[in-house]
DNA sequence: TAACTGTATTAGATGTATTAATACGGTTAA
DNA sequence: TTAACCGTATTAATACATCTAATACAGTTA
């Protein structure tokens, strides 16, 4: 379901929040679909439920999610995870923009740039879509 | 010379090791200038001296700046920097457009909202930039 | 010689993340 | 009804990175 990077800076339970975020996002999680059990993920992921317990209170602080005690914990209206996902996204580009036009770069390399990778991107590159298309046929989320 | 962000994640030592770069980058740290001493620096930032020093020593570790015990320490050749910078500009571009096609994004949309920004931003609005000019001013760096 | 430089080292404080070990109460199905 | 799941809460211990503090030493310069 998720995989972690133990190399990234941020926090385990951060990194959860963003993956199944993402999850929520390409449609993997869907409305009302219930989440693994905090101690089943933690299991899954080899950490302390703690930490799973946090990124779904967290999840749950967020709106994303929404948790039934005793039954489990469900996937909410993704509709606020995509809107949010798309004010994030301009406000990372705006932070680039910022970077690159002090670097010295032309707004025509940006777009070069972005035309290169957008093409380039059509497979599915990233580390764990692959393991998340493994996991879609176990109909385990 | 260089604002701190105590809300930044990152540690203090990488913040200064990175707007020292951008001064590298945007020419007001020329080559072979001498840098602030780390004592000098540690005061001017309210901070340790170790910090400074760490700092530094990445710093002389990726070859920007070379130091001379008892004398000082000297801005090295900055074409590194900036091609550094280019390619990191770059990596983190292509990050972006990973994030944005798993978000849903178009391309279309990714270089309208480029050359919005672009434009928008072709005021200093960037937050140490105007601390840096008036320190020019002051020939301190 | 005094006052600067960079460098090295050790110790301690601090904040945060994570683990660990529980406990409690609600839900569900046999 | 009971056993096996759920989420939730709490507290303590541990680990780790960052940063501070207090030095010490060696080289440079005026």
């Amino acid at each position: 379901m998720i995989l972690l990077d133990y190399k990234d800076r941020r926090p385990i339970y951060e990194q959860v929040v963003e993956k199944l975020k993402d999850l929520m996002i390409c449609g993997v999680l869907d409305q009302d679909m219930q989440l693994p059990s905090v101690r089943a993920l933690a299991t899954d992921l080899s950490i302390n439920p703690n930490t799973i317990q946090r990124a779904y209170a967290e999840l749950e602080r967020r709106g994303f999610i929404y948790s039934v005690k005793g039954r489990g914990s469900f996937v909410a209206d993704t509709s606020s995870v995509r809107a949010l996902k798309n004010s994030e996204l301009k406000k990372d580009l705006r932070r680039w923009v910022e970077e690159a036009k002090r670097g010295g770069l032309t707004e025509d390399k940006a777009h070069t740039w972005i035309a290169e990778e957008w093409t380039k991107q059509q497979y599915l590159a990233e580390e764990d879509r692959e393991y998340d298309k493994s996991r879609e046929s176990d109909k385990k989320v």
